[in-house]
DNA sequence: GTCTATAATCGGATAGAC
DNA sequence: GTCTATCCGATTATAGAC
């Protein structure tokens, strides 16, 4: 009987194949963008035969529309990072250094974002007008009202929180432009904690009223 | 003689033709990557036969070279906009600037930029390794010197650096996802001169000593 | 569930008439 | 210089044996 599950969820090396092919799968997104990966080089480097990748995920469309599900639901875990705190100086730290930290662990899901928004965001189009927006407007508000009270200086929110954005997935979306820039080495935890560090002191600096 | 002559460049029609094929092919580079674009859909955008297009740029990546070519020479020109001046305010503000301003006048050379990075730089990597990196290097230095005198904070110049060009960039790169989020619309020129003058706000506030 | 073989189509590039 | 017709390798996907 569970020698040939007729369920595939039953089976543990399913999941391992699974992940196998969806991991091989991010890099290839993530190097090449949806249309310039093919099947073929994501099932070599997950080590399968492409037949067996068409097993487990039927299509091509099937298993770029799995990863990236993956990464908005990542997305909405991180922001909410960015809690209603009475401190602003704190909350942006928290957020900023939450970014940086996703940039650093997760690099290729920030890529296959990238890559994503690239081609005209085809496939998040509804997610980026939805999800995003609203949570974009519900943080301007908190903003405006650091602002109302003196808390910070007068900025755009957006643009504000564009800044930060761009910033912290600089990190993971140009990592062979800055490993380029770093003798050929890519930045060490030592350096990565340096610029950590900077982004966010320099982030609140820019923002936060002088005393 | 002149009907048909031997040497292209004698014709004024190539050029004409050249430049469309060279247009569609940055905005197609720009959308899918060198792998994700084809050349039937360039000729496509060209409005040439495929037949054509390879008449005047043999391979795909003798067009993409082209492309890629062009891009460096604008960015060594604005480079260039990064003066030795005494204020560092002044000579910050106006690279900053100009960077926003290089984001707004060719979105598509920024997103080409980004793409090559993305897929691990083949093409430009030795541009990254050698112009890019001396043109780095003599801009810390000047950075350094700032902050021996007091003028600015001290921080990293490198990843100073790394943000100026994220957030600028930013504005080319994310343009589909910051439509998204404007209501659909994309920034208008008033709107983007806010986001500009911001963008160079917030920097020099986080980098400028207090007085 | 797995995988070799293959169908069907796409894409880069060229031949050769005009 | 231009462009239709076409070659041929690459690519997505499937058939069908195991």
């Amino acid at each position: 009987m569970t020698s040939h599950p007729s369920r595939p969820s039953r089976s543990a090396g399913r999941e391992v194949k699974e992940k196998s092919i969806f991991d091989a799968a991010r890099s290839v997104f993530a190097e090449l963008g949806f249309r310039g990966a093919t099947t073929a080089e994501i099932a070599r480097r997950a080590g399968v035969p492409k037949a067996n990748l068409h097993y487990y995920f039927p299509t091509k469309e099937a298993l770029y529309r799995a990863v990236t599900e993956q990464i908005l639901t990542a997305w909405l875990s991180a922001a909410s990072s960015f809690d209603e705190q009475d401190d602003p100086a704190q909350a942006l730290a928290a957020y900023v250094g939450a970014k940086m930290d996703m940039a650093r662990a997760d690099p290729l899901g920030s890529r296959i974002w990238a890559s994503e928004i690239l081609r005209g965001a085809p496939v998040i189009r509804d997610f980026l007008e939805t999800t995003l927006a609203e949570w974009l407007s519900s943080r301007e508000k908190i903003i405006r009202r650091w602002m109302d009270r003196g808390q910070i200086r007068p900025v755009e929110p957006r643009y504000f929180f564009y800044m930060i954005w761009a910033t912290t997935q600089h990190y993971a979306d140009f990592e062979t432009q800055i490993t380029a820039l770093n003798r050929g080495k890519p930045l060490s935890d030592e350096q990565f904690a340096v610029a950590r560090a900077q982004v966010i002191d320099t982030v609140l600096r820019g923002i936060l009223a002088p005393i």
